[in-house]
DNA sequence: CGCACCATGTAAGAAGTTACATGATTCA
DNA sequence: TGAATCATGTAACTTCTTACATGGTGCG
């Protein structure tokens, strides 16, 4: 389970209470990690039992108290140690690709649909990631923590760097079908190489 | 879950077992999706409960008895609906980034090891890709469903897109680093530009 | 007046992995 | 002799999502 080791990450920033841990991701990691607040909760209380985070908690009145947690020696020494431990490369897992898989299942025509939308999508997420995550990150860096910066950026390059790779995709292939269109012979034969070519 | 429509999307090619299902899924789509044997049977059931497959029991003895489902109508209609049906991108989730995000916690030096070991792991996979799976498909093309090789090899290109894109990254990361070792101070504050020139 | 924000959680369920259970055949 | 292949499954566990539960404050 990562998700453990995401919230030390988290804490070495600052001490928080588990609200601002959702903030958190959702303001900065939010391109390549997400967690909800019904799975942060527990997830903090047994980093406490590790002994990893400290717990320190804030009465309030009208609303539940703040329970704010700060990250330990031993829970700096654990995150270390498991950000350098090797780490098999996330693999893809991706339904789009099953439709496009067995395309044959439906006409061409429709690919070309399924294709456009899904490079739109791709793009979408993109606009935002330059616009308002970029904003948001650049925020953190200056307000929290100016060290991050190079490492922030570096993250937010790598989701951008895969969608582009992703609507790049879309463009050639629908390309391969378009020219296939006619003749489904043609199209087979040279699906390979021309794809080769295009890259 | 998109599992049900893998498997749908499997049986459009032959009627198979669960045995041979997984092998399919092994040989073929392993670069973007997997599923347990522990999984599949169950799944299967569930399919033939919703009309979509039927079964047909080859008795054997020896060792349990062949179950071979077949897609029904309902079943492609099924399917084919799914696939013109939206489908939200899908979203990134790699335990490597949340490491360079945190990237502070390490000394430079071991984090260009990460960065290496990783860049490794993904030629690694894509060694395989072209090579193995490659002729796999291939393979898998010429016996079974000539019809489908446009389509298998587009989505190897998609993994093989993204695994490079990966490496590319890697590779400008380890640069960057390497460049703002002595002076820190430099590094934060031209790392964004040069990663956008060195693109 | 209704929605968003703050702040905590539990419970149920979906999806996926790992371990357990059985047992004959074939190949090195 | 021991591993791989064929062939089925169940059980336990992890991980993640969605729904439920509470309730005050402030803004438009």
């Amino acid at each position: 389970m990562s998700l453990k080791h995401a919230l030390l990450g988290v804490l070495t920033c600052k001490p928080m209470t588990g609200y601002e841990v959702k903030q958190f991701f959702d303001s900065t990691v939010q391109h390549f990690w997400n967690a909800e607040l019904s799975q942060i909760y527990p997830t903090l209380k047994s980093l406490e039992e590790s002994g990893w985070v400290t717990k320190e908690v804030q009465p309030q009145d009208g609303r539940p108290d703040r329970k704010v947690y700060a990250i330990t020696d031993a829970g700096r020494e654990e995150f270390a140690r498991w950000v350098r431990a090797p780490q098999p490369p996330a693999d893809l897992r991706d339904p789009f690709l099953i439709k496009v898989f067995f395309g044959t299942e439906v006409p061409v025509e429709d690919l070309l649909v399924i294709l456009r939308r899904q490079k739109e999508e791709h793009q979408k997420v993109i606009a935002f990631s330059e616009t308002v995550l970029r904003e948001k990150i650049q925020h953190g860096i200056r307000e929290r923590s100016p060290r991050h910066g190079l490492f922030w950026t570096l993250t937010l390059e790598m989701a951008n760097a895969y969608r582009r790779a992703y609507i790049d995709w879309c463009d050639r292939s629908m390309r391969l079908l378009e020219e296939g269109f006619i003749d489904g012979d043609v199209m087979r034969a040279t699906a390979e190489r021309a794809f080769m070519e295009s890259a």
